[in-house]
DNA sequence: TTGAAAGCGCTAACAA
DNA sequence: TTGTTAGCGCTTTCAA
């Protein structure tokens, strides 16, 4: 065995792992034998694996994935990178994401963004200097110099959630501007005409802008502009929803509905309503988007449209995983679901 | 130029990147001044780096992490397992661990186990693979042949979230037998005496089993034990809190007040109890765990916990990098936090 | 079925 | 300040 360390914290951090070498050694055949055992083995004899196995077992050891990928002039990384894990979205996303990849070789590696597109350019720039076979990032609206070096990677570019926009390679996600429309719509459909808007961080969270001023198209339509709104630089929270609609309730403009930039805020906009002792929805109806498991189980039901998260990552991972092993056509590049409104 | 690609989807998957070899040569200077140039440079005249950093912007060098962690023999990556992303609480803690290390060289990599021994040898083992330079693990529960493996890494291991055992190396979290133990004293300080209990999937979730453990501990110091308990084998949700809770109060056991696994299923809980007209918290209270922050915004209050998550993984991204820089006197391995009863 | 040689792209150590 | 040599641990290629 080796020398003993020198006892550092705990366990001893100092020990060499073993390397294939060794284990070749201790099984008594070649490097290259032993390499080939320890993969799936093609053409290997019983007798060979075996031993091989076994040294490796005796020995613990764990194969060098940098030296292996190096030489092998290809990883099995694919980097995925988000805007925030602040609020359950995108943690779902990631999930559906990682379940994708499950029984592939792939193994994703994530980022966060805090939708800052300088943070952006600096972790997917970290993130190709490990050769990744495929990135999956959030959103079309990177900056043209973070979009080039995606477009110059020379690797399948998946980018998710939104549809609005021009994608590098590949697109999964849906458009924010129809899912707003498709939300007015619906509600002037059940009857309302005085909207109020309330939401945050929109010069950040672009996706909730576009649904926003889809919202306004579809209102505008009918002649209708919203009649107030309150918007926080802030993140979106359950909190911050319910700050903003009490005081926006305080105002008296006589609503029938609020449209929030997420489930979140319409949450804790519901909340404040009944603090108030607002018939909901007889008087104001709430509406987020995302269609939040909660949402369902809340004492009063809001209107949401539900976009299909989990749904998004996977197919994401597949299409990824597709385009890896070069199965694109070249035409299936955009997948498009649908935000089903629930009111 | 290199010759032009096949024309795949989109942009050209076929270029070959530019190696520091080529920035080199397009820089008039060898290999190594050109390495040197491009990571802050020690000695390295103006004009050469100058140069150098042109060629490699010109090229769109990007450089290679396996190729440089390979020779260096060293990496900058931590390794980071959670058991899930489906609620707020790990993503929480994966935001403080990746905030924690912002600033550093050191970058994580994530994992998810899905609450499964198999899975969590797995993916730890797969991370091993890419020769981290520190872990971080959720729990101190893994099998013996994970924990085998950790302590055989020869790297600084964090464990996170749970201190009820015995650390391999580095522990940060709080006691959840504690936890249950100190909200049951609390409930019954505020006069609480006929309690059930609601939760799901204790067999995965060890530690909600835990905090069970302590709260039901506590109840029998003052000779009370639980008059009713609901247990589902699924994940906690909001609407499985809200399903147990109304089976439960159909049950009519006279309870004053309901332990919850977290504070999702206890504001499922809460808004069962709404529905059904019970003064909460007049006749019944509910006690979740883990203080997320839209508790303080639901319109009825209940108790809970406060988990300090963010911070729990700002504290282990420190203490890994501490470790990784060898600064560890030995006797600092274990981060306790208390959580903070609010009733 | 096995092995030897070469090399993936970079840095450490040394020499100039 | 710069360059040369060797080598990180593995796989690819080719030969046996």
């Amino acid at each position: 065995m080796t020398t003993a360390g020198e006892g550092m914290t705990g366990s001893d951090h100092a020990m060499a792992k073993p390397t294939l070498e060794e284990v070749a050694a201790r099984a008594g055949v070649s490097k290259m034998t032993a390499s080939r055992a320890l993969r799936g083995a093609a053409d290997v004899s019983p007798e060979s694996l075996a031993r091989v196995r076994s040294a490796a077992a005796e020995l613990g050891y764990v194969r060098n994935q940098l030296a292996l990928s190096l030489s092998a002039q290809r990883t099995n990384l694919v980097g995925v990178v988000v805007p925030s894990m602040s609020n359950i979205v995108f943690p779902e996303v990631v999930s559906g994401i990682s379940a994708g990849l499950e029984g592939s070789p792939m193994q994703a590696v994530f980022g966060i963004s805090d939708y800052d597109p300088a943070r952006e350019h600096a972790v997917i720039a970290n993130m190709l200097s490990w050769q990744p076979s495929a990135m999956i990032v959030t959103g079309l609206d990177q900056t043209a110099e973070t979009r080039a070096l995606l477009a110059g990677a020379g690797i399948p570019v998946v980018q998710l959630m939104d549809l609005d926009g021009e994608p590098v390679d590949f697109n999964v996600g849906l458009s924010h501007g129809d899912a707003g429309a498709a939300m007015a719509r619906a509600l002037l459909g059940a009857g309302r005409r005085r909207f109020a808007y309330v939401g945050s961080a929109l010069d950040k969270d672009i996706r909730a802008a576009k649904r926003k001023a889809g919202f306004e198209r579809m209102l505008a339509e009918s002649g209708i502009s919203l009649v107030a709104e309150a918007i926080a630089p802030d993140f979106s929270s359950i909190s911050l929803g319910k700050t903003l609609t009490t005081s926006l309730i305080d105002a008296r403009h006589g609503l029938d509905c609020i449209y929030y930039s997420n489930d979140d805020m319409a949450a804790g906009g519901l909340f404040a309503l009944m603090e108030k002792g607002i018939d909901v929805p007889g008087s104001i109806l709430p509406a987020g988007f995302n269609g939040l498991d909660f949402v369902a189980a809340l004492p009063v039901h809001i209107a949401t449209s539900r976009s299909p998260r989990r749904q998004i990552g996977r197919t994401a991972a597949d299409v990824a995983l597709k385009a890896i092993a070069g199965e694109t056509s070249g035409t299936d590049r955009i997948y498009r679901f649908e935000p089903e409104v629930l009111l």
